[in-house]
DNA sequence: GCCTTATGACCGGCATATTGGTCATAAGGC
DNA sequence: GCCTTATGACCAATATGCCGGTCATAAGGC
């Protein structure tokens, strides 16, 4: 967990060999886009729950989660499941996605539309990973 | 996994008990408003990924997970870690919070000065769980 | 219509998240 | 300044995610 030692080769840069003790661990890696957002989602939460006056024990209990799993969320790491993330934020009233809750319904109902009318199954141009744009 | 046999009494509503074959299964319960967040979430990547004309496998590859995974998150499920999630949902250029990549910087500078205007330990009316705004 | 393959669903195993608990530190009310 | 307690950090035990693999189905190119 200390050193890098080697950032790997497959699949672009998706895992990375990593000095753990005396022992190499094999450890996944994030794009920055994705680091960056679930940092700014735990920064969110905290400043949420701080607004409202609560405790990381209080946040906690209301979740239903431990405390050291809330610190892993507000802290943004990766690891934490997105369900316990999401119930959070929408204790602390972080918005997901859309303002209002209201908006959601009628965002899923379009995005399933959307779907709906692509096929179903896609066969085009899926030989070869390096088609990136 | 079958039968809602009780939903339970402690913090809300965080915990039900399932009946799963024979034996009484714990399991954690979710807020509407995060479990629509999660599967729009999910539609979106699923969206996003047909637009690219993506198999799933194709997908799975690139974002260096499994098949099985990627399924869980495409149909919003709330157990896939955080990271896997956003990091699909990057790939499939779904914006997370922000609208393009260069806002999520300074928004994450802005709520973290907040936070920092804001006393470090929270010590105000939290006794009781009851308050609710 | 045939044939390739994308999709949905499931399984056992290993890896890791989650928990309850503890301890040390220090912020902030008094 | 004292005392309560919010926070940060860590640990062992247990729950659960994640993966590789498989099978069945059927969508869509030809």
């Amino acid at each position: 967990m200390t050193n890098i030692v080697n950032t790997s080769i497959v699949n672009g840069c998706y895992f990375g060999y990593f000095l753990s003790g005396l022992v190499m661990v094999k450890q996944r890696t994030y794009s920055k886009y994705a680091k960056e957002a679930a940092f700014l989602l735990g920064k969110h939460i905290k400043l949420g729950r701080k607004e409202r006056h609560w405790s990381e024990q209080n946040l906690a209990a209301r979740a239903g989660i431990s405390r050291a799993t809330l610190q892993k969320i507000e802290a943004g790491a990766m690891s934490p499941s997105i369900g316990l993330v999401f119930e959070v934020a929408a204790l602390v009233g972080v918005p997901l996605f859309e303002q209002d809750s209201r908006a959601l319904a009628t965002s899923i109902e379009l995005t399933q539309s959307k779907i709906a009318l692509l096929p179903k199954r896609i066969r085009y141009k899926t030989k070869s990973v390096d088609d990136d744009f």
